[in-house]
DNA sequence: GAACAAGCTGAGGTTACCTCAACATGAGGC
DNA sequence: GCCTCATGTTGAGGTAACCTCAGCTTGTTC
């Protein structure tokens, strides 16, 4: 029963949080999925498809499409790992840093909308629990 | 900062939530939207469709999709709304008033596995935190 | 009784995933 | 050096859970 309403608050919480998300985003045209992969390129530099894949939580097959994406929108590159030729590395472009740091930026100061709603101690309380859940 | 990995924990946490959800309910052949709708129709009993699309957050459209499929399965049923001839009634067929208890009980059996690993002062903070986020 | 609103659905689209199989490369055993 | 097995990426094709827009039928109001 109290599990049944969490579950449903955390889905409506997620979904809004979505819906936010993609409309902060729009004036880049980059997709939610694509400032993820944006970010944890920005936050550890240059990787392999597999490892991105790895940080998202996605399956190999799923980067490789957010990859493409972000290539043809010139934020990103592929080049060749030269340790293993079967392996390609993802690597920003200037133009992928600068759009990346960019939006970070301008989310920061939309307040991350929905989460400034919280105060300090809120935050860090829901994100203690959240570590917990995973 | 401290946003940016709020929301990915966020996303984590709803994700795992979603596919536990999807595994749980195989054995009754009804997805998670499915019977997000089913247990709402328990809660409040028959429904239009525009209201259970409001309950559910969903465009009316997408509520039109939702019934198909339990009706498809028999677990809900379409009927005239005597009131306004435009509107048509949800209702939950026996079947669909059994199968959705069984789920549900199902989930409280397993725990509602996620969500039971938190104790309870941590559940009620996580019900609080999330109420103020929406 | 004309005009506008409300309720539902067909058609078609999108996002963010997934699996499975193919292909190239690498690494270990013999 | 070759064979086998594992690893990394991608093509093909699929799915869930939404969405909008336009069209139909009824209802309400003036």
């Amino acid at each position: 029963m109290e599990e049944e309403s969490l579950h449903e608050a955390f889905w409506a919480v997620s979904r809004r949080m979505r819906e936010q998300a993609k409309r902060e985003m729009e004036p880049w045209g980059v997709a939610p999925s694509q400032f993820r992969a944006l970010n944890t390129l920005l936050a550890h530099g240059q990787m392999r498809l597999s490892t991105l894949a790895e940080h998202l939580r996605i399956a190999p097959r799923s980067a490789t499409e957010v990859v493409d994406e972000l290539e043809s929108r010139g934020l990103a590159e592929r080049r060749p790992d030269p340790a293993d030729r079967r392996a390609t590395l993802v690597a920003l472009t200037a133009q992928g840093r600068s759009t990346g740091t960019e939006i970070r930026a301008a989310r920061a100061a939309a307040g991350a909308a929905l989460f400034a709603t919280l105060d300090r101690s809120d935050r860090a309380e829901l994100a203690r629990i959240l570590r917990k859940l995973l």
